[in-house]
DNA sequence: TGAAATCTAGACCGGTCGGTGGAAAATTGC
DNA sequence: GCAATTTTCCACCGACCGGTCTAGATTTCA
């Protein structure tokens, strides 16, 4: 079970290390428009190297995809579904939004946007492989939400009535934020947009008796 | 003022079938991803004709772009601005955005997205005279909706409060389904999206007295 | 008919693309 | 030390990239 220390040279770099700068750059400039030679020079390794630890360009994209949804999902997504006050935590959800989902993954000074929304509007369906993984992303979206959406209604914050069909306008409400974002919109629009998206769960909340609806 | 007619070899294409079918080649693949040589089997140009009539690729790309905004423009945004019924256009157009963008803009059997939001999201504010293009879009679709929504405040129908922030919420939303589509989503999940877009809407709706808030 | 103007066909350009191969370097077990 | 193994360096590959150029075809005007 234990596997032996490999025989022969070893590695020089840190894999890791590697496919986090890799990472950074497909998530700025996209698929195409990055490189081989961009690669080479931000994650200061030679063609061969690269190609010997991951493959083609695209294994490599595909790799630095899955480990930014890892990033991501435990960023944004687990506090959602291990969340127990309901719509504190789609709230706080949102606040998360607000301030970058570059946040905890070293965004950079230029607006990027999500690294998977850009890689799905890229490929649009062509790769059948980046497709399944937009399609995780979505679901998991969909369904942390719905679970803290159903704890909220749980904690009668909210009713209990389509439930999902709230949790997936608030998935495309998030998308249009992330395409706001890396479109260049500024902070103070993202900022209103996110409060717009804020008002609006908060307008679902139950009126304890008869009081203000907003 | 009256110009001439040209001397010399007159032009054996229409500028304007070639523009179309770059469009959608475009559309389609994005920028990258389309070739020069892509470009002349989809139009049936050679290059130079490309070239005499267009400058370069990118030159055809923001025209293609021009010309679909165009279009756009006409088909979604216009309706919004000239109507008369306040809330009803607001439903005309997500029941428009329902049925495709593409509609009226010949669209293909595959999914293709809106071509601008996936020109800003591949571009990401690289250029320029794209990203100007791009926020002229947006730009207009919180113009026109706002228009629509404070003709609806006028007819009675919503409250005067924050149609802005309403307008910016429902560009969100409209981004957020775009996105969807291109990354393959089924007529069935659009079609429940739209929906909750309207519902969202139906639910500004002022209660004539005290009726149902939803 | 001929000069001027414009367009088309397609060869051609240097550069870059993603990807490969081979020799040298560095480590292992023996 | 030696064979085996693996990585690194870097030159190199054919293909294709966007873009240019020239020769010849086709038109207008005189």
């Amino acid at each position: 079970m234990s596997d032996s220390r490999p025989v022969g040279r070893p590695l020089e770099f840190q894999p890791d290390d590697a496919l986090e700068s890799a990472m950074g750059l497909f998530w700025e400039r996209g698929y195409e428009a990055t490189s081989l030679q961009d690669l080479e020079s931000t994650t200061g390794l030679r063609r061969s190297s690269l190609y010997n630890a991951f493959g083609s360009k695209h294994d490599l994209y595909l790799r630095a995809m899955s480990r930014y949804l890892d990033k991501l999902g435990e960023l944004m997504f687990t506090p959602l579904e291990t969340g127990t006050e309901g719509l504190e935590d789609v709230h706080a959800f949102f606040e998360r939004l607000r301030h970058g989902i570059g946040k905890g993954l070293e965004a950079p000074h230029s607006v990027r946007g999500c690294m998977m929304i850009n890689g799905m509007i890229e490929f649009g369906g062509t790769d059948p492989k980046l497709a399944l993984l937009g399609d995780g992303f979505c679901r998991r979206f969909v369904s942390a939400m719905a679970l803290a959406l159903r704890r909220a209604a749980e904690l009668g914050q909210i009713d209990r009535e389509s439930i999902d069909a709230k949790a997936r306008l608030l998935l495309a409400i998030a998308l249009g934020v992330n395409v706001s974002s890396r479109s260049g919109a500024s902070a103070r629009e993202i900022g209103a947009l996110v409060d717009a998206a804020k008002d609006l769960v908060a307008s679902w909340r139950r009126t304890p008796d008869r009081a203000a609806a907003r």
